[in-house]
DNA sequence: TTGTTTAAGTGAAACGTTTCATTCTATCGC
DNA sequence: GCGATAGAATGAAACGTTTCACTTAAACAA
């Protein structure tokens, strides 16, 4: 019959029930102090039997330590995220602190309040995935450290990826495959890195001379109308999404229009989302390590809390180019093939 | 200049600038106790002045009340869950309330030491939605309200969807398009919902000599070779998967085998995932309120927290049959008109 | 006037820890 | 045998609140 009452054990009353001081008592559960072995081992064995559990509360408002860190993102609902978070989530507690989530749903307003409300609890550092470029929260957070994802505020540690590589990435491979025809369809520009990946595969096209048209566009697959008539009136062959919610997206509009993907025109996506590979045709896009910059982010995070005043850190991981089947070639002599889970395609125009 | 500084204002501090006691100082932040209003409106412009917050936990620790309550699911990475997350994070919000996220990722032991991290670390609440159906952490509740989604534990308060009902309307839709020949692959028979599901269809099926086969998968699209095996044996036109994550790996398999979905064989779903409607052919399949059944999570965990001893509650939400496009007629006299996103799928078969 | 009631405000204990400063004992060097 | 030292254990303050019980003073009834 253990001891699942409602009343947890305190210190003071282990102690009482070892005979010795409230002060052994806690020397003795945190393995500090100058115990004997014998008290100690006494303490603890007494600890066991009432199953003893810190407050961590007290424990918290004495030390200024709370063990938990805020992770505030956009929307957990766009598939970018959860891999985000839940490795966040995972990192975190292998060094046993908890975390507290918000989400903003785009809204500078909600970001703000958000912060505002994790930081009066307590959290000894923040995450944060911030919906544009502005630091929105600089005064609410009170020396709480930060470190931001993805953005490239001024102040804080940063982890992103080689956003403009991605672009180029994207870019060149169209251009390798005789597309000389390319329409862009960008993420929101009030995101550094949206910005940074259309900027790049904009320069790069162009470059080339190939680019066909650009618009901006949501990270979301409902498109804009503006952007589904440049699709309707387009003559591009291949088009580069920003992201690949958008990505599918744009095939789901062709297709609908009967236009075949990569048949007629073919589409990259960005960020290599779960259901990339998922879709018809399987995405081609721009991977990014999304679960090594989660790691990153709370490692960074961490040592900061640790160490306030060593200077900032900016990581930057590397992008990949991933091939599936949404990109077919241009150039008469080539040939694709793409071997997708028993999908084989084969020559394509 | 505002005070950002890193140490915040204390209530003995504000108490002093406004040259009243602390008790007074206390009642006119919570606008409590007997206070003349000039007396009270003067502590509080001081303290806006001084930009006083609360230390929350101190007063978690005085009031036995943290303001936090924490959402133990197993992965957020698969598509049921982000929603589900995000809403009790949004409605929680609503009430002041933060909120932990947990993720278990399968495993009893992770769930286990997840519930014991989140209690220790004092939360008001629990929302819980165990792997399977066995209860693994009643033992280190201690006393912390829990309610628990999808599975059917004795002891805590439940939300549910009516599942019965979901398979029997899979079924019936089958049916009643002439389907004769109904192969099922279940969730893991393990968990209660999946359960619920599977026993409801297929016992349905069987009632009308319909069943061809069932067997039972993973919530994943990566199939088992034993189910792979079995499909293709299968002389089924349609199939019923407990998942639409299953739906669409059945689909996919179908596919890449040259059969066509639905022309050849039909595939329903359970969920309504995100993904649902935008996979190739768009995923005809039961779609619960996830939304509701968030909102009504933490609505009846607050409200628990509030009056730990009411009487347990049930809450049952009803499902609907979502028609897409990856079910087929196979009476021949039948027509089928989904119009889905502009692509108008006409008489199939 | 005197006693009673009410409003306004305060002192201090308590929540469960951590940790500094201190005391107590026993051992050691010589 | 004595002071010094080190090891073991403890007392109590402090963290920032809430809230009970109490005091003070003014207002009122008779």
């Amino acid at each position: 019959m253990t001891n699942s009452a409602l009343k947890r054990i305190t210190l003071k009353e282990l102690a009482k029930a070892a005979g010795v001081s409230v002060a052994s008592a806690s020397y003795a559960v945190n393995g500090a102090g100058s115990l004997g072995d014998s008290t100690r081992a006494h303490i603890l064995k007494i600890a066991a039997e009432l199953e003893y559990r810190p407050n961590q509360l007290a424990k918290a408002m004495k030390t200024g330590r709370t063990g938990a860190i805020g992770l505030v993102v956009p929307d957990l609902t766009n598939p970018f995220f959860p891999n985000l978070a839940q490795t966040v989530i995972q990192t975190a507690r292998r060094s046993g602190v908890s975390v507290f989530i918000a989400n903003t749903e785009g809204s500078a307003d909600q970001e703000r309040k958000s912060v505002s409300l994790l930081v009066e609890r307590g959290i000894d550092g923040l995450i944060w995935f911030p919906i544009v470029d502005t630091d929105t929260v600089g005064p609410l957070l009170r020396g709480t450290p930060v470190v931001v994802l993805d953005r490239n505020l001024s102040g804080y540690d940063l982890i992103q990826a080689d956003y403009g590589r991605g672009g180029e990435l994207a870019a060149a491979h169209l251009i390798a495959l005789g597309h000389r025809h390319i329409g862009v369809v960008t993420g929101p520009l009030d995101a550094w890195s949206a910005r940074q990946r259309a900027n790049a595969a904009i320069g790069y096209i162009r470059a080339q001379g190939s680019l066909a048209w650009s618009v901006e566009g949501a990270f979301s697959p409902d498109l804009d109308p503006a952007i589904t008539k440049v699709l309707d009136e387009s003559r591009a062959t291949a088009v580069i999404a920003g992201a690949d919610l958008i990505a599918i997206g744009v095939i789901r509009h062709l297709q609908s229009k009967g236009v075949a993907v990569p048949g007629e025109v073919s589409v990259i996506g960005f960020d290599d989302i779960p259901w990339a590979q998922l879709n018809t045709p399987a995405l081609t896009t721009i991977e990014m390590p999304v679960e090594e910059m989660a790691v990153a982010a709370v490692e960074t995070l961490l040592r900061r809390i640790e160490k306030p005043s060593e200077p900032l850190r900016r990581v930057v991981f590397n992008v990949a180019l991933v091939e599936r089947a949404s990109v077919g070639s241009l150039s008469s002599e080539a040939t694709i093939q793409v071997d997708e889970g028993g999908i084989t395609l084969g020559r394509l125009k």
